[in-house]
Formats: structure tokens, C-alpha cells, sequence
DNA sequence: TCCAAATAGATGCATATGCATCGGATCACA
DNA sequence: TGTGATCCGATGCATATGCATCTATTTGGA
């Protein structure tokens, strides 16, 4: 309701509230992206980014807590967060890597093998349906690229 | 490093890890954004969220906790533990609403509003450098409108 | 008027995330 | 071969977020 909103701002701080920012646009846009995945995922007892995680151990060849920081771009330090869960639910194991012993390989158990099969059936739900409810090669492609050449001239990460 | 990956995927699994997953996506593209705002707000002792939370406070006219998590579209648990840090900082104080015992009407002390004033010269900053490097049009609005057009079709908060 | 339904805010619980830092291990080069 | 620079993973600290639930209040009818 307009009735709730006061009249003095300066032209920045309207351009704040009226979904300008570009940091809060996205923000939102995640916020809920994550809630529809979520909410497919649940069923299984899975996050997205926990469905990541396991997806990333499968898929490298030795995946170590760095590794998979790396690949999905996030702190070290909360990859290493988020896996614990996993591990802890018997779904990851880790063992010391032979040859260096700063880092520790982790794998999937039977059990992480079929959640995360379980999983990516529940992500393939989600995903057609935001699929199809997207403009092919629309926003999300053009934005992306946008955000990460940014990133990536201003070293961010 | 294209020998860190395995070859025995499923194509779904594929296609997750691969950059294809709107969700993981819009989430990697929000950490990004939210570093580089909260990096320009560092100095000023503000979150991009802390800041759009003052700038609610001010903006309307009888700013309640529920009002502001509407507004950012977010859960009405997250706004209060959001607020929570700026009342102890003594930039917002609460007070109960007059007619409505429930609720506790926001403001800005006079040092919020100079946290305000600041912040929001320095989000500027950030703001003026995104779009300066996004394509005009490009990316962002068309994808922040199909995502807000799929969730309300779907009923997403 | 009185009670069921709806609303506001807070909290318990759990994950998500980043920064700084620490201790251990490895590496690169003088 | 030392040893200082790096790298790896873990932790302390702090915010960010959502869901379920609880209490207090208000509201909307019967």
C-alpha cells in the first residue's frame, strides 16, 4: 500500500526501497529460488545446497573441502560447515589423503549415493518447472555472465 | 581443472554441477553482489541487509517488524533477528504501537539517520558501479521479472 | 457479548555464509 | 637442506534465513 510509505526520502533512498538495488533485487530473487527448491527437496530430506554437496563429491575425482568451495564458489570455511551436516548423517565419509596430510578426501557412503540420486529427481521437478516457466536464454543467462564479468574485473572472490 | 571431474555422471547430475541450475546460479550470483555492496558498506560499519532495514524505517509511515519483512519479502522471523542488532546498536528504537498492543512501531535515532545518510552514500557508490558494468536493460530486470512472475504463480511466499 | 479465527512479534532449531585466525603440512627457492 | 611463503581444514564470531510454534492481542461474526 503507497499509504505506508512516507514522502520525504532522498532520490537514493527511493532508489533503494523501490527494488533498485541491484544487490537486493538479487537477493530476493534467491532468497526465493532457494524456497522453491527447498520445497521440492524436502521430501528427501535434502537442501539445494546440501543436494550440491553430495553432487560435487560424485563428481570429482578427489573431492576435498577446498575443491568443492572452489567449484561453487563460496568460503572455504562455509563449505566446510555445510558438509558437516552430511557427514554427520552418514551420508559423507572423509579420510586423509595419502600423500597430504593437510587435506582430507572425501566420498559418498551407499546411503549419500541414494540420496543423492533420490535428490537430483526432486531437483529435475524443480528445475523443469522453472524451466519452462523462464524465457529461454532470457534473463538469467544475460545476468549471470553480467554478474560474474563483474566480479571478476573487480576481483570479488 | 577439467581432470578434477568424473566421467560417470547422469545427465542430471551434469547438469547441476555444470552452472545450469537456475537456483545455484541465482545464489552464486547473490554471494557475489552482497560481497561487493557489503565490502563498499565495510567502512561504514553496515550490511547492504542492515542498511535496507534503516532505509525501510524511515521510509514508512509506521514501520513495524512484519511491515518491513512484507516489504523485503522475507520472513517475518528474519526481519526481527535482522533488526535486532540495530536496536542494540542504538540506530532504531521500538515502541508499542498506541491502538494495537501487538505491534511495536520502529524509528530511527538521530544516529541511525546519520548511519542512513552515510551508508547510503557509500551503497551509491556500489550502485553506481554495478550499472555502470550491467548491461542497461540487460540481464537483471527481465530475470528479477520472470522469477517474480513464477513465484507468485506458484504461490512462493 | 463471547468465542473462534486471524495477526504481531519472539524464540527454538537448523542451515547458510563470510572474515579472521590458528595450527599443521607442504612447497619453493636460496 | 632450511626456512619463509603457501596451502588446507577447522573454529570463533557475527549476521542471514526459514519453519514451526508460542503467547498476547485484536477482530469478526454469531
Amino acid at each position: 500500500m503507497s499509504t505506508d510509505l512516507s514522502e520525504d526520502m532522498t532520490p537514493e533512498l527511493a532508489e533503494l526501497l523501490t527494488g533498485n538495488c541491484y544487490c537486493l533485487a538479487v537477493r530476493r530473487a534467491s532468497r526465493r529460488m532457494v524456497r522453491l527448491y527447498d520445497a521440492a527437496l524436502a521430501e528427501r530430506g535434502l537442501t539445494i545446497s546440501q543436494l550440491a554437496m553430495l553432487a560435487w563429491v560424485k563428481g570429482l575425482r578427489t573431492p576435498t573441502v577446498q575443491k568443492i568451495a572452489d567449484y561453487m564458489e563460496m568460503d572455504q570455511s562455509a563449505a566446510s560447515r555445510g558438509i558437516k551436516p552430511l557427514e554427520r548423517d552418514g551420508l559423507i565419509t572423509s579420510a586423509p589423503h595419502p600423500r597430504d596430510k593437510r587435506k582430507s578426501v572425501l566420498a559418498l557412503t551407499d546411503e549419500g549415493e541414494a540420496w543423492l540420486a533420490e535428490g537430483a529427481q526432486a531437483w529435475a521437478t524443480a528445475q523443469r518447472q522453472v524451466e519452462a516457466e523462464m524465457t529461454p536464454m532470457g534473463g538469467l543467462a544475460t545476468f549471470i555472465g553480467e554478474v560474474n564479468a563483474l566480479a571478476a574485473r573487480n576481483r570479488i572472490e
